[in-house]
Order: structure tokens, then sequence, then C-alpha cells
DNA sequence: TTTTATGCAATAGTAATACTATTATTTGAT
DNA sequence: ATCAAATAATAGTATTACTATTGCATAAAA
């Protein structure tokens, strides 16, 4: 159905597209697994170069730093699930099956998705839980933002806020609202796992979370 | 009425506490204007030591690293925002009025407090929005919440879980809320000051957040 | 008064990290 | 086959995070 898909994502963090060469792949496919492993903080370009035996100075050919990475790598991941959410509701009559729907696959463990055999999105998922925020928690958030870094988010925050307005056209915060459900899956899932006392949700039971949004939602836009 | 009022706060944090000296205070006061100014990634010991006129070494005396400086500072804020937020609900009668109250204090700008003046309330606010997330969203989280790195933030959201249970007892996901609502108010003011389509909310509008985060609460527990 | 102990801050480092300048190699067009 | 362009590897430098050691006070004990 979507077979030979791609993404233009990000230019602006990259300075060379790493899906246009064999090293640019092995470099997203081996960052996904380092970041996940060890976090941000403990991620250095020499330790992902070792790791596809190559070196520190071919990584900067693609990537500035370490931050431009994460950037690239989440904003894959928003346009990849703004793309997921836009095709599973397409066919979807009413407006609030569809944003139940996006719920759904907000705070839900991602299915592989075999287009792109050099992301693996189960622990790219785990990645924007526990580093996504960081994208933007930066002093130079503003310089960022003008070079397009936060533009897949805006999107998915815009087809959010339009589903609650399809559903409720008086109530006055579509986007704030919109931008709570997406990061109040993320951070309840982060909780569940590693802070239970700041949750009722338990670890993997996304059914709980799920219905703690969904009703959230509801209630709110009504 | 609060006079010389002191926390003990996270002793876990500190090699040794800087309430109790000269120096110590002036690296609280110093790391909040420093921290608040360029940032957790570009603030660095050697920078902090030269604007208070002493060296990098004399403060690792007091913090391992500037981690655990910020989880100090973070702690320190909870733990200030909690005894002002039982003060100030103390003689009030309903419980909905004391969320209210509660939702009122995370969500407007800090006045300052002149209990402690080498702490300055509304800088440590700005650094909150910008920087709190950074604490907990680490690989070793789960090492940090063993030394009780984040009690005092657990202690809030118990709190407000409770003002929850006890407006509405059968209310299943009241801890779920609670961490909701403090990250949602500390998420929308950054991004109506950094990503403003993210949010409705405006620049400095804390009453148009206010009104969101109460009519959410209010509508998701009835 | 001298000696000894204790706490604190400063000096002078080391190891690791982030990033860059330069050289070597490959690729592809002519 | 030759040359030009693109790409990757080598070998660095500067900065950062952190530590080991020394020096200097103050104060208690001899």
């Amino acid at each position: 159905m979507l077979s030979n898909l791609t993404f233009k994502v990000s230019q602006s963090s990259c300075l060379r597209d790493p899906t246009e060469s064999e090293l640019g792949m092995r470099i997203l496919s081996q960052s996904i697994s380092l970041l996940e492993e060890i976090g941000l903080e403990q991620f250095t370009f020499k330790k992902l170069a070792t790791g596809i035996g190559s070196t520190e100075a071919s990584v900067y050919r693609y990537f500035e730093n370490k931050h431009k990475l994460l950037v690239y790598l989440v904003n894959w991941y928003w346009s990849w699930l703004q793309n997921r959410i836009v095709t599973k509701t397409y066919n979807q009559s009413s407006a609030f099956i569809k944003l139940e729907t996006t719920i759904e696959l907000l705070a839900s463990p991602i299915e592989q998705d075999d287009n792109f055999d050099f992301i693996d999105e189960k622990k790219l998922y785990n990645i924007i839980i526990s580093e996504g925020a960081k994208v933007y928690l930066v002093k130079n958030v503003d310089t960022e933002d003008n070079e397009g870094a936060f533009l897949a988010y805006k999107g998915l925050c815009r087809l959010i806020s339009n589903l609650i307005l399809s559903i409720n056209p008086k109530y006055m915060h579509s986007l704030t609202l919109a931008s709570t459900i997406v990061e109040t899956c993320h951070n309840q899932i982060f909780f569940s796992e590693h802070l239970p006392k700041l949750t009722d949700v338990s670890e993997d039971d996304y059914d709980s979370l799920k219905e703690f949004v969904l009703h959230l939602t509801a209630s709110t836009i009504q």
C-alpha cells in the first residue's frame, strides 16, 4: 500500500541526508539503538562511530552535534506518527472516533513498520518518551524553531486540534488540549515505568492510560 | 507568621548543606541566576565559581555535579510550593476551592518570598519551567529515585491527588490527573513563551491557562 | 606558648567529550 | 586512463567535567 515511502524530514537538522547513503542509514539505525540503551547524556559520536565501525568525524559530516541528531530522530517519529494517524483515520466517519484512534496510537506500544528497515520504531518510541522533551527544553529553542526544528510536532498538534474543533467548534483551547494530550501520553508512560508514585497507571497498562486520556478529553470538550 | 523558616531539602543531593555557610548560600543564589540566564547545558561549575569569586573545586565540595545541584534547586522549589499551598488552603472550607487555589499557585507568576533572601523565587520558577523535567529524564532515574531525589515532587502530587479524591472519592485516576495538572501548567507556560503554535495560551496570559486547567480538572473529575 | 587536629578553599592537574583541519581514498565522468 | 569531485579516515585541538593534592586558616589540646 505505501511501499517505497520516504520522509523529507527536517533537512535543517542534518548536514546531508542520512537516508541517501549506506553510512547514513547505519548512523540512524545505530544511534536509535545506542540512544535507547544509554540515553542522550552518555551518548557520544565516538561511541556511535565505534558501533558502526566508522569514525567520529564521519558522523559529523551528517549531523552538527548530538542534539541535532536527536531533533532529526524526533521529527522523523512525529512525521511517521502523523502519517499513521491520517492513514488509520481516513475512512472513519465521526471525528470522535478519529480522536479515539489518535489517542490509541499515541498511548500504545508501537508496532514495527517494515517500510523503514533502518528505523526500529519501538526503540524510537522509547527514545521519544525518555528524551523527546529535550529537543525543545534548550536555551536556543527560538533559533531552532526558526530553522524549522519543530514543524512536525506542530503539524501533529494542529491535526489533533482540528479533530477537537470538529467535535466542538466552540471549544476555545483546542491547541492547548492537543499538546496536553500528546505530552501527557508520553509523560505518564515514563512515570509508570520509573516514578510509579506519580501516576495510577501501572507499567505497560496502556488501556488504563488510554481510558484516562480519552475520558479527560471527552469530558473537557463537551 | 513563618519567620526563620528553613527546609531540610534533599540532603542526598548535596555533599554538605549549602544553607549553613556563606559560600553555600552564594552558590545557591548565583546558580539560580546563571541557570536561568544560560540554561543547564551551558552552565558549568567554572562559570558559577567565577561569578561568586570562588573556584570550581570549592563548588564541588557542596555538589557532586551540576545535575545534583539542579535536583537540589528543583526539590527546594517543590517543597516551598507545597508549603505555600498548605498555608494558603489551610482555612479554606471546600476541597474544590482548595484545588482552585492550588492550580492558581501552579499557574501564576511567582511572588517573591522574603523568608529566603538567597533564593530568587521568580528566577527559580523559570528554571523549573525550562529545566525541571531534566531532573527525572535521565537514565539513572531509578537510582536517584531510591536516593530520595523526587520525594518533594511525589509529596506535591499526593497532596493534589488527595484534594481530587475529597471532591470525588470514586475517581480512579487521581494521581495521574495530579501529575498531569502540574506538568501541564509548566509545559503550557513554556509553549506560550517559545512555541506558540502548540498552545492557545498567549504569553503571560496566566488567566487563560488557569481557566483551561481548572475547566479540564473540573470536567474530568465530575 | 607550642603543637596538633580539623575544615575549607585554591592550585594544578587528568580524562573524556565535542568539535575541526587536513589528508587519504573512492567514485564517476570524460 | 585521467582528472575532478565527493566521501571517509586520521589526527589532531579546545573545552568540559571532575579529582588529587597542597596550603591556609582556626581552634582545641599539651
